[in-house]
DNA sequence: TCCATAGTTCGAGTATCGTCGAACTATCAG
DNA sequence: CTGATAGTTCGACGATACTCGAACTATGGA
């Protein structure tokens, strides 16, 4: 990961919508919950709310995908990991110092994640 | 740590040029260096680089010690210890997904969890 | 077909951020 | 004291981000 990348996914986190978005997403796990469930947690208006989702969609953070009317999101732990990862790269000049950090299963269910987003 | 301050930290760090200095900093270690140093190696003008100093400084994640004329920054790992842990907290509704970070030597500051951070 | 629900896109107003020259403060050497 | 170096603060400008009402698309049910 590059640090333009990684600047682009933190600043997608840093904001308090987005991570509050972002949060409830790792905590509802693979499974994922809609976008009003969301919005009715957060009391934020649709448009705001999809205005997000977008923003967090785009950078590859979340992702969506509709079943019938709604629409279910559910975080991309696979990039949390890398992003984590990039953070403490060549912590103190490369000595070993954390443990190499993974989310739950992400070598398993990462299928289709490419720019769906136009 | 609560969305609004780990936002604040996300904020931050979601900008290409004080990621690239954060990066900077922890792979100095807690040695740190100086500003100009690191003005040189990203190519920042001096107030440019001192407002990014200044921002990070404001929410925790360096800090600076003058030392005769030179200011020596460096990472606040123990910030960005929590930060970590609070993006994996809950993760996947609370099922042990993940070890714990640790970032070089805080860990004595992290087994007293009790103790105020700062 | 028509309506209701779920969610997105558009547009505009406001607010905040990022940059950098210039002036300023702090430290040190002579 | 004077000058040089290290770094900060100020001011102003342009750019970008956030919010949200209103209109729009997509899906499903009667």
């Amino acid at each position: 990961m590059e640090t333009l990348n990684a600047a682009e996914l933190l600043a997608a986190l840093g904001h308090e919508s987005r991570l509050a978005i972002f949060r409830l997403l790792v905590e509802a796990g693979p499974a994922g919950i809609n976008a009003s469930a969301i919005g009715e947690q957060l009391g934020m208006a649709p448009a705001t709310l999809s205005f997000h989702l977008a923003h967090l969609s785009r950078v590859g953070l979340i992702a969506g995908e509709r079943e019938s009317r709604f629409i279910h999101y559910s975080a991309n732990f696979a990039t949390m990991d890398e992003l984590i990862a990039f953070l403490t790269s060549n912590c103190c000049q490369g000595e070993a110092c954390l443990p190499k950090t993974t989310c739950c299963d992400t070598t398993k269910k990462r299928r289709a994640k490419t720019g769906k987003t136009a």
